[in-house]
DNA sequence: AAGCGTAGCAACCGCCAAATC
DNA sequence: GGATTTGGCGGTTGCTACGCT
């Protein structure tokens, strides 16, 4: 089964958009509002495909756009938001108000990452660039215990254990820490997970509490269970404004 | 001044998931 | 329940401006 055309793509304008373009795109979604970007075009007497409108007014006509330097807090926030969620930049752009992903992503590939890897760090893994990459496909915790006395622990990270280069479970086998990340605590312990109907009590590995269920670093049986979390789970507090590095403290 | 390389950014493309039919 | 449509996202491309030789 192949996949329609999201637009009719034979006469429509490509490339830059002109100023007309712009004021008839604009005084259309101030007179209509947005959505139903489909149709949108055509009631709109523009020429340009669907997406191609929603891009434009998303990304450069919306009057609630910031546009301008980044500030340094701004870029801090994004290289945490970064290297807790990884190019998910909508979800970074939701942080950053007047900020679009498109205007995120850009910025991050021309400017923090350079920045970063000028800091030592790889602006990918958020790890020093001289640091190998951690194991985490051999854990073995019989050569753990051989190994315990290499373990470098002056190395160690504000984690009190070796959490980043290897492993913590070498150095402490009887120890769970896997990095997990809690949502803000709430007295009442019903919280709204989509996770089917679970108890809030239900631990989260670090991929399903930000609403990655179904990965490959998934390691609990949250993340098979159906739907999306991704949407309607508050897992940074981001919506509150607030966020709980209680459990995930940054570098 | 001309040519070349690079950086920055707007826009496009293809895929996916949710919504709708 | 399956097919189709639509909106949204992330990756990539291509154009333009700028700096260097």
């Amino acid at each position: 089964m192949g996949r329609s055309p999201c637009c009719e793509k034979a006469h429509t304008n490509k490339g830059a958009w002109t100023k007309e373009e712009d004021d008839r795109l604009i005084a259309y979604i101030r007179a209509h509002g947005e959505g139903c970007w489909r149709s949108l075009p055509k009631a709109a007497g523009l020429l340009r495909c669907g997406k191609s409108c929603r891009l434009r007014w998303i990304n450069y006509l919306r009057p609630d756009l910031k546009r301008g330097i980044f500030t340094e807090e701004e870029d801090e926030l994004i290289i945490k938001l970064h290297s807790l969620l990884g190019n998910k930049w909508s979800l970074i752009a939701g942080r950053l108000p007047g900020r679009t992903d498109n205007e995120i992503k850009n910025y991050w590939n021309t400017h923090i990452r350079r920045k970063l890897l000028n800091r030592g760090i790889d602006p990918s893994t958020h790890r020093p660039i001289n640091e190998p990459s951690p194991d985490v496909t051999t854990i073995s915790f019989a050569a753990a215990v051989k190994e315990e006395e290499k373990i470098d622990i002056s190395s160690t990270g504000g984690f009190g254990c070796k959490t980043e280069k290897n492993p913590v479970t070498e150095k402490c086998p009887d120890l769970n820490l896997e990095l997990r990340i809690s949502p803000p605590y709430q007295p009442q312990a019903e919280t709204p997970l989509k996770t089917g109907g679970r108890s809030s009590s239900t631990t989260l590995c670090f991929a399903c509490s930000l609403g990655i269920p179904n990965s490959e670093e998934c390691s609990c049986s949250i993340g098979t269970s159906s739907g999306s979390s991704s949407s309607g789970y508050d897992f940074l507090g981001l919506t509150s404004g607030v966020l709980d590095y209680r459990g995930l403290e940054m570098k």
